[in-house]
DNA sequence: CATTAGCACTCCAATCTTCCGAGTGCTAAA
DNA sequence: TTTAGCACTCGGAAGATTGGAGTGCTAATG
């Protein structure tokens, strides 16, 4: 069905205020606040027909109305007007964007935690992640007799490592041509490829002491299990408060149990649902926000070298979706831009 | 003033009974489900007595009793009796111990999230953080032709890195004479003298290019800053919701905004003022906790290598302190116990 | 003199009642 | 097709009612 003119700009009065204002919206606030040029009569015959159409919900009979998963559906698809990120907010995202050095792993926490700020609702993202990463050097680093350190250095620059002791001691000779051999034998190798087979031929043509090689093999085979290792973190998680709808504690469980620690399976797996470009997930459209009147906007970061994430936020289905849109391409857009020139940097993830 | 036997008496079983109902206790409930041997009438007594000492207090007139900040100190030092860890409790914690490859920063990780779900409270604890950490080796590993990784590994196996990219090509050969050098110079000293003025001296004495050994001094200079870099971390944050105080709204914004992020300098500092040994801090003695109705219990434990820092449950001033004093305890001594005996073990503290 | 039975009194919290008004849907006129 | 007008609905805020758990005091008791 399409909605004539008239109803699309009724559909948008009524989402616009319900989101400012939390109320059901009734026919006269919508003469009153809107210039639409017809009786509050007429208002409520379109809204009945809107109603009809499944774009809006009552309450209860003698309530205004709401707008349903749908309506806030075509409302972000089609009736909301473009939100203009206000010159102090750019300035708060820019400066927090010019650090000199930026450490990886803190760019983009940070940028979620101005993410909450900026929005007052939760930021989510998940921790970068990389396709074809490369081992591009080994190393054996001794720290006393009987322990080193293994180190693989990704193309990335990034650094994963492990501390290894022994029982017996090993020369800081034998590490070093170990190391070597390794460096050599697994440079451009993907690290998804150390597999327990792979490695168990190779160690048969290596002539060192077993238990020294056993445990560098258990260490890169774990390297490339970890491959899938996504976080998600969060930040303003009390943000939630600023909105009326959760003045009921009810709300506010359902919420906070659903953001919390032990449910990021879910969140992990509902943000990879999303696609390439900034996407609206609204309440009851995925099965796994049932019931629980949460919507989520996601975007995606990358951080250069392969470096992927989501960044999200989340919050009541009456969420202010011009707003937290905008300022969630923005702050993508700047850290795609900061990232793509790689300075002098920071890295931290291992 | 010194207590009777018969007051301790009465106050234990009042405070043992608000723990466990989270209702005002009144008299007849004293008479019913403890055996004092005396009437109402004269508990009655007794809790007036109390209360005019400061160790019980009534919501209003005709509410039963409810201890006091006071009282819960009291009972806390004096009167609780010893809780002590059921089988599956116990069974629970040691599997749990018992990876076979320990990461030493998911040991302490898991351990909070154990301690949140056995005790049904939050969990916080501060990431290990050492004294006395000294340079072991310095090693700058070529990742391609303009950039490498530098690395500092430390006498506890901790890897410090960071990618540096420069202007300029670096033969590998350089990168190597560098590396062996600082390494040598820096072995054994601790990380917080990487000063910018014993660098600058140092500086000079080095044949290298500017740009290379500037850009591996502030490497250093950044680490000795990052030795105050404790962060805390928190898990089981929603049990509080298993809490019948936490059906108010208002009782619930307090309490997480307290624990929020954005607070974890106040709790860092809260924990850093108790001692060596598990301590309890109430309600009102803090003066940080004003009002809120919050106690901590404060533990330490050590990860070994100089590793140290603070495990802590917090949660209602009503809180199970028996219980979560005995975990909390017998969790510690468990970390200790595994960490002393340090096998071939992850290390992803950087 | 400590203890206790008895009783009047208090006051919260749960439940019920009342009532206001924002909002609707329908009808009939423009 | 739009609109003025009107009867009707219903949630929720404000007030009234009531029950019961609990107290403090008094006077009797061993």
């Amino acid at each position: 069905m399409e909605l004539s003119d008239r109803k699309k700009k009724i559909l948008q009065a009524i989402i616009d205020d319900y989101i400012a204002s939390a109320e059901p919206v009734g026919s006269s606030h919508i003469l009153k606040n809107h210039d639409l040029g017809v009786s509050s009569a007429t208002i409520r015959n379109e809204m009945a027909a809107l109603e009809e159409a499944g774009y809006l919900e009552k309450p209860h009979t003698s309530a205004g109305r709401v707008p349903s998963y749908l309506g806030y559906r075509v409302y972000v698809d089609q009736l909301m007007n473009e939100y203009s990120l206000s010159v102090t907010e750019i300035n708060q995202i820019t400066s927090a964007l010019r650090t000199k050095y930026l450490e990886l792993r803190r760019v983009i926490d940070s940028i979620s935690d101005i993410m909450s700020v900026l929005t007052d609702y939760t930021a989510i993202y998940t921790t970068p992640s990389a396709t074809g990463i490369t081992v591009s050097n080994i190393k054996l680093v001794p720290v006393d007799e009987r322990s080193f350190v293994a180190l693989v250095i990704t193309n990335t620059g990034a650094v994963k490592n492990r501390t290894i002791r022994t029982s017996k001691i090993f020369e800081p000779a034998v590490l070093e041509k170990l190391s070597n051999y390794l460096s050599y034998r697994f440079a451009g190798c993907d690290t998804g490829e150390f597999t327990p087979e792979v490695l168990s031929n190779e160690k048969n043509l290596i002539p060192v002491d077993e238990e020294l090689i056993d445990a560098v093999f258990e260490f890169l085979t774990d390297l490339s299990n970890e491959v899938e290792n996504v976080d998600v973190v969060m930040s303003g998680t009390t943000n939630i408060f600023k909105h009326p709808e959760f003045n009921s504690i009810d709300r506010t469980k359902d919420f906070l149990n659903f953001i919390k620690k032990d449910n990021s399976k879910i969140i992990k797996s509902l943000l990879s649902q999303t696609g390439d470009s900034t996407s609206v997930i609204i309440g009851n459209e995925n099965p796994v926000l049932e019931n629980k009147d949460i919507s989520l906007v996601v975007s995606n970061y990358s951080l250069g070298g392969g470096l992927k994430g989501k960044l999200a936020i989340i919050g009541p289905t009456r969420m202010d979706y011009a707003k937290v849109i905008s300022t969630l391409d923005y702050l993508t857009s700047c850290i795609n831009e900061v990232t793509a020139n790689p300075d002098e940097r920071k890295n931290d993830f291992d």
